[in-house]
DNA sequence: AAATAAAAATGTAATCATTACAAATTTAAT
DNA sequence: ATTAAATTTGTAATGATTACATTTTTATTT
């Protein structure tokens, strides 16, 4: 499914702007920042305004057409993959990795309407404990 | 366990500021805000600064004293509760719950250590769902 | 108890992601 | 082409969090 298809799945109007961002997520499902979106856009859409990318990620987020993700707590990220999975954020380098498993998709939990479900880990990756080995190794230190 | 051994299991120097902060998460399990803490305790501790409450957070939840909870995108809340436990966020009244379940203490998934589990769970909450009926019934909108 | 050094608290200023808002532009329909 | 609504844009404001220098507290030693 291409970005425009996505779209109007979700009834979000089309605008080249939204377009581009819903593409930029579909191709990059490493959970940009909007600062990362805006930077990747901005030469093609030389116009372009952040206050749009925010505004974008909003709306296509409500509409269900992407995901925001809140695990890190200096600034909020976005996925395109809105099928329910899990995230591991490494605390050494920020990356934030898709995984496997995760919670069950339930509609109602002890009375709440759940249209949402985030499971998130942190800790350290297989790339960071491997460096640290490395490091340990080779007595270097941060 | 009361506010001082918790401080002491988790090698968390004693401070009045510390022991204050630490006592007043674990008796107000509502997972407050920086702010909230700040201004409940202000009329106790008149020297209390903001920034003292923030370092004395981190610090906390840095040895495990206490959890730091990323689920709204505008501010950062913290939970005495420290065994792996989830939460919904109510996305109407923005209140926080402690719900049983959840997902498992996995120590290791797909070669990244593990060190925090965190599964949240977004929507509309029982009481919001409740008002919700009564504002329809009555034709009143927001 | 006084002196000393380390740790912690404090207050102000800076940072930076996000939002508000008004003006300009674009889109879609008539 | 006209018009109205929606969208984009840029700037300014907001507000949570952090940096940092100073002051205060704490713990230890003399």
């Amino acid at each position: 499914m291409d970005a425009v298809s996505r779209l109007e799945t979700h009834h979000v109007r089309l605008s080249v702007q939204r377009i581009a961002i819903m593409r930029y997520l579909m191709e990059h499902l490493t959970h940009p920042t909007v600062d990362e979106i805006y930077t990747a856009l901005s030469p093609s859409i030389p116009t372009l305004s952040k206050t749009t990318v925010y505004n974008a990620l909003k709306l296509l987020s409500e509409q269900g057409a992407i995901q925001t993700l809140t695990i890190d707590e200096h600034y909020t990220c976005y996925d395109a993959e809105i099928l329910p999975h899990a995230h591991f954020l490494c605390k050494r380098c920020g990356k934030i990795y898709d995984v496997e498993g995760g919670v069950g998709k339930v509609k109602e939990i002890e009375g709440h309407c759940v249209q949402e479900v985030h499971a998130y880990y942190k800790g350290i990756c297989k790339d960071c404990q491997e460096k640290e080995v490395f490091l340990k190794e080779n007595e270097i230190t941060n």
